[in-house]
DNA sequence: GTCTATACGCTGATAGAC
DNA sequence: GTCTATCAGCGTATAGAC
């Protein structure tokens, strides 16, 4: 993995650990054992930094949408909730979640960057919602993007309250979500 | 008011809308026309700060537990629906979600003071929709710790994922869980 | 590409006058 | 209780050698 691979990957772990505006150039540049200015070299700003995080999880949700493409619709939510599960195991919170609670403290086309992926989240589980409610392999009475709305919520927050209650919590709220989606006679 | 609830409720709204780690001493004394030493008198620390301002979160909503007591269990979760929409109607976000992402940067005593006020919220919801449930005044499936959990995370992530994607986007989640609730014939 | 060296503003915090 | 003055440390960022 190049130095600049490596910053990025790093600095989406520092960012759903502790939060933007809590890391810095200097510890990224500890744990890599590199210095504070071979940082700037990759990335002049801080906000160039922010936004290549962004377009990387950007192109990596679209290479997972089409990846997943011709699948079933159940293995694409389990594809959703499985990226929940690994930001759980972790400790940490999901980008969107840590980022949208910054977002008037970036700059303008960092928040945009942002903004962006969040849309594309959102589309892609309406569509996979919609798609499974058509041929039956979900069953809900909502608007497909009301009831994306409602799970994308779901998990995000779910990541966050189960570092404050209960890390249990976590799952508990995972199995209702998809319960929810799956349980026949329902409605 | 008095300078220190002057600065306990500044500061409360600059958390929800900044963030714990983006503002500052400086920031709080210019807007309130006083001197950064001033806030040092009233809080010798930033970790003071944040726990007397959890403090006055968790006295409030223990005062709002007291005064919906013996009321109807609708009105109870209208209540706390109600300081949804007055947060989102600022454009913030939940004290809870705010520092749920930053809650590996603060101090332990802070942190813990943090997760009396998630779990003092998650039990007075979940004893409410218990409670809702048994006077068929709600109607759902899941356990009533379980929906509390659901609610929430609705709630918390409604005011952040809006922020990203649309300004509509919390009222559907909001009606939603409101019409989840109360929707006779489900289940 | 990575380093050393450095600039400099902002941050939390303290001492002591009023 | 609030002020002035001051501090050390950390933050982003840059210049220029290797």
């Amino acid at each position: 993995m190049s130095t600049r691979e490596q910053i990025i990957e790093l600095t989406d772990e520092l960012i759903r650990d502790y939060g933007y505006n809590a890391i810095s150039f200097y510890h990224i540049a500890q744990k890599l054992k590199i210095k504070n200015a071979s940082i700037h070299y990759h990335f002049p700003t801080k906000t160039d930094l922010g936004i290549a995080l962004l377009e990387t999880h950007i192109q990596r949700l679209r290479q997972l949408i089409e990846s997943t493409k011709k699948k079933d619709s159940r293995v694409k939510i389990k594809a959703f909730l499985s990226i929940y599960d690994a930001i759980h195991a972790e400790g940490r919170v999901c980008l969107v979640g840590s980022l949208a609670t910054d977002i008037k403290t970036v700059e303008p086309k960092m928040a945009k960057a942002l903004k962006i992926f969040a849309n594309e989240i959102l589309e892609w589980v309406t569509a996979t919602l919609k798609e499974g409610k058509e041929n039956k392999t979900f069953t809900f009475s909502e608007a497909p993007r009301t009831k994306a709305l409602m799970i994308i919520s779901n998990m995000l927050a779910a990541v966050q309250l189960s570092r404050l209650t209960s890390d249990k919590d976590f799952q508990i709220i995972r199995e209702t979500v998809l319960s929810g989606l799956l349980k026949k006679g329902k409605v």
